[in-house]
DNA sequence: CTATATATGAGACAGTGTATCAATTAGCAA
DNA sequence: TTGCTAATTGATACACTGTCTCATATATAG
């Protein structure tokens, strides 16, 4: 198994604490599990495939618990969520990766990545006005996928 | 209940049946069906609202027929899909209303609108080259909505 | 060390979308 | 009109995802 580098790690780790101590929440042996376990999947993962992840380990996290944990490193910024649509729950993380956005296919949900050309700065200011506080964003374009399209 | 025009009704239901012949698929009862309802549906509705919806009709479809029909609307481009993330399936119609993005509450899954600002466009020639027919788009942004804000 | 607010796990639960397959129906040709 | 054939349908069972509850366990402040 690929492991992030010590920086990294600790990178966001401290991200973590910073926002658990922010909203009076506790650096608990469930969220530290869940924590490790992102730290160690790459690429797209969904809420399943860490409650997975979390099943052979020595200390056992719930799907609950892994659902919460979720939710707060999503709010932590530490990951994102991509390519909604299908049956919800894509994750990936926020660093180690140019900013990028999802073509879905309304087929098959597959999804191509394309990069972010930098547009979408316009669009800030009109939400914070109106008291969103954006995490982040993604432009999705949907439609039918190669593959699909072959398949008529 | 508010109606459309005669002439958007007319100039949807063309679009299709274009589609219906292209893909060699016919103009079944349930089809028909599930089109007149979301064509007196007015802004964002689910699969279960038409599923809901078409059960006090005369003819009713079943919950299938809504589904596999509602995917073929999303295909002739009559409905788009919007706000994903949550527990899937939102739509709305393609026409009559100014596009628009939806900036969605990780919290609540509820969401504000927001005009295009018609910047969308580089992006389309990179897609279709990769093989992917674009249907549409939209910019997603997430992060926490105002009210989720307050509750803290 | 204790008190207490926070976090957890187990399991029940509801909602959403999909698969199957026998029965029905639309469209077409004679 | 009739009959043929492929497309469509409905009923049902199903899997999956995410939520909820609440008794128990645990982290942290003092």
């Amino acid at each position: 198994m690929i492991e992030r580098s010590p920086k990294q790690f600790n990178e966001e780790k401290n991200r973590l604490v910073s926002f658990l101590i922010k909203e009076r929440m506790r650096l608990s042996q469930g969220r530290e599990t869940v924590f490790a376990v992102i730290m160690r999947t790459h690429g797209h993962f969904t809420a399943e495939d860490i409650v997975k992840a979390c099943r052979g380990k020595a200390s056992k996290v719930s799907r609950a618990t892994v659902y919460r944990s979720l939710q707060e490193l999503l709010e932590a910024g530490i990951v994102r969520v991509t390519a909604f649509g299908e049956k919800h729950n894509h994750f990936e993380h926020t660093y180690d990766e140019r900013l990028h956005h999802h073509a879905q296919c309304v087929r098959c949900h597959g999804f191509i990545e394309f990069p972010d050309l930098d547009e979408d700065e316009r669009y800030r200011p009109l939400l914070e006005k109106e008291g969103f506080k954006v995490l982040g964003h993604e432009m999705h374009f949907y439609g039918i996928c190669k593959k699909c399209r072959k398949k008529g």
